[in-house]
RNA sequence: GCCCCCGUAGCUCAGUAGGAUAGAGCGGCGGAUUCCUAAUCCGCAGGCCACAGGUUCGAUCCCUGUCGGGGGUACCA
């Protein structure tokens, strides 16, 4: 499509003494099939040239010479609507797709540009929840989607492996802890731990103080403190890790919190060699009231340090040995403030690249209107969420498709798929409401509908078993639906640097479900596998371009593309 | 108090580098299966795009204000 739009707009350049790159940007796709394919606006150009843009757009169409694959130019109003041949369209597109498979929306544009992307990262000893559902996923989908625009892209979880919770939990562990418990099911154990800790801190204030202290020991190298702490981190990245893997999700590095500890006083002593960092109320800040924002603690009054202090290490520590060109935050909005504050000061820093640095901020889950809350216990697991979603798509497999061999793995497959499509339903950073029903949905716009639409075409490709030819004729696909169809096929590559722009995932998603529901119109209406063999080949060539294109799409939100279902 | 985000159909949400008659799904009602997977498709109902000004040829989108919801606001992350 890429090619159309650059014909048309030296096309028009040409005429208007506008360089091309320009027009080029004021070009759209037609929203509707009645005003063409492509649309050109004239209304920038009427302030210019001193005439209304209708007259500019009726001038602009008498003008233009078009090559033959623009087969008409149409005026409405101040549009100027190009029709492309449609059998230049389609075959443009479909042969674009069978060439590139599952590479198709790639491309080099970023080359040579490194991304480092900080997601996930839960903390340690705490259960995996819905909470970090989000993060994980968006963070996932986003590293592909950065990987196919040429990117190098490095995902890095933080894990949350320090702080003042360790000195609760060592505490709890120290005083009430049972290593038979925690050997068998150590993340219920902890969890239970930290709970408890809360519960009883609210009759004796007096142990947080207790906990404080552990966290201080924790901090000076204490022996018994490190070993507790030691085996309460490997233990929960070991059940993370079946998350993980489950949702297909891996990281270039497991660099947490704790990773930051010996590489924070050197930054403590920069910012007090430029005089950035002073005491107040006991407490070492940099002063930010002049940027109205609140000041930023790098340690608190007992020295202890803080995770601004850590964040600060952390940047550093990347820009030096991943040398990134942009490093992106992949966390909640409720931590907008602090990575104001943290980009503040890399910039009084002087690092210049503290403007590659972005919060991707996303919103937050409540369940049935609580807030989510590990200490109350309130909490979803997200590992029993999958499980209720597999059991459910196993459930309809059983109803619907009983042959299907492996229905297990199809199981698993749709059941999370189901649960991290519906993170892309809505743009990252809305709050959202977790309920059970929307999460297990299987009908209208879910993951299973994407999935189940693959399987269908993929069905197709099995019961027409031949290989597409490189010489198919693509003119035989005369019906309107297969023009609109190759159309939106066509826009997926916009789609995906939309998605990259914005750091936005769910562009993605409401593109795929547009295809799906415009194939299963098509579908509906025309049948494919025909008598006419010539016709049968035209439209098994677009079913397998449609059929690329979502499975490649939900590859890039992370999304498993079973061929049966 | 101050700062940030949000307000579109009964519900959940798309949509805007300002552009043509504002779109889906769910829920409701009514239809489609001797035929390539009905986890599908088709039709109907449902809207002062929170409100009021402003900028503009043109505003759901940008600016200001009001109302409503959420978050943050010095030693949690």
């Amino acid at each position: 499509m890429e090619n159309f739009f650059r014909i048309i707009a030296e096309l028009i350049a040409k005429e208007v003494q506008e360089d091309s790159e320009t027009i080029q940007a004021g070009l759209q796709f037609s929203p509707k099939d009645k005003f063409g394919d492509i649309a050109f606006p004239c209304f920038p150009l009427a302030k210019r040239m001193k005439k209304s843009p209708a007259l500019i757009a009726e001038e602009l169409r008498d003008k233009l010479k078009p090559p033959p694959e623009i087969s008409g130019i149409e005026v409405e109003g101040p549009y100027l609507n190009f029709r492309i041949d449609p059998y230049a369209l389609i075959s443009d597109v479909v042969f674009r797709v069978l060439k590139d498979r599952q590479e198709y929306g790639n491309s080099y544009q970023h080359h040579g540009e490194t991304a480092v992307m900080d997601y996930s990262s839960p903390n340690i000893a705490k259960p995996f929840g819905i909470g970090h559902l989000r993060t994980t996923v968006v963070g996932n989908s986003l590293m592909r989607i950065y990987r196919s625009q040429g990117y190098n892209a490095i995902g890095i979880n933080h894990l949350g492996d320090w702080g003042t919770q360790f000195g609760k939990l060592i505490y709890a562990y120290d005083n009430w802890g049972d290593q038979q418990k925690l050997s068998e099911n150590p993340i219920n154990e902890l969890f239970d731990l930290y709970v408890r800790f809360h519960r009883e801190a609210e009759d004796n204030p007096e142990i947080e103080e207790e906990a404080r202290e552990w966290f201080k020991k924790l901090e000076s190298g204490d022996e018994k403190a490190r070993e507790y702490w030691r085996q309460f981190k490997e233990l929960s990245i070991k059940e993370f890790d079946k998350i993980y893997n489950r949702l297909g999700i891996d990281f270039d590095y497991y660099t947490g919190e704790s990773f930051y500890n010996d590489k924070m006083e050197s930054v403590i002593e920069t910012l007090k060699e430029k005089k950035l960092a002073k005491m107040s109320q006991d407490a070492l800040i940099v002063d930010l009231e002049e940027y109205g924002m609140s000041p930023c603690i790098l340690k608190k009054k007992d020295e202890a340090s803080l995770y601004a202090t850590r964040d600060l290490a952390a940047a550093i520590y990347r820009k030096e040995t991943y040398d990134f060109d942009k490093l992106l935050y992949i966390v909640g909005v409720e931590q907008t403030l602090h990575f104001r504050q943290l980009f503040k000061v890399l910039e009084l820093m002087g690092f210049k690249w503290a403007k590659d640095c972005h919060h991707v901020e996303l919103g937050r889950i409540k369940f049935e209107g609580e807030e989510m809350s590990t200490r109350k216990g309130n909490i979803i697991f997200l590992e029993d969420v999958l499980d209720k979603s597999k059991k459910l798509a196993l459930q309809i497999i059983e109803e619907k498709n009983p042959e299907l061999e492996n229905k297990d793995e199809v199981a698993e497959k749709v059941g999370i798929g189901a649960v991290v499509f519906a993170q892309f339903t809505s743009k990252r950073n809305k709050n959202s409401s977790f309920s059970w029903d929307e999460a297990l949905n299987f009908d209208g716009n879910t993951g299973p509908y994407l999935q189940y639409t693959h399987a269908r075409l993929c069905s197709l490709q099995r019961k027409y078993g031949q290989e597409i030819s490189d010489s198919v004729d693509l003119t035989w696909l005369k019906q309107p639906q297969e023009l609109s169809l190759s159309k939106l096929v066509g826009q997926f590559p916009l789609n995906i640097k939309l998605a990259l722009r914005d750091n936005e995932p769910s562009v993605v998603a409401n593109y795929l479900l547009q295809v799906a529901a415009e194939f299963n119109t098509y579908y509906q209406k025309v049948r494919i596998i025909v008598d006419d063999s010539d016709t049968s080949a035209a439209r098994m060539a677009l079913v397998n371009a449609v059929r690329y294109t979502i499975e490649k799409g939900l590859l890039l939100l992370g999304i498993k593309a079973p061929e049966r279902m």
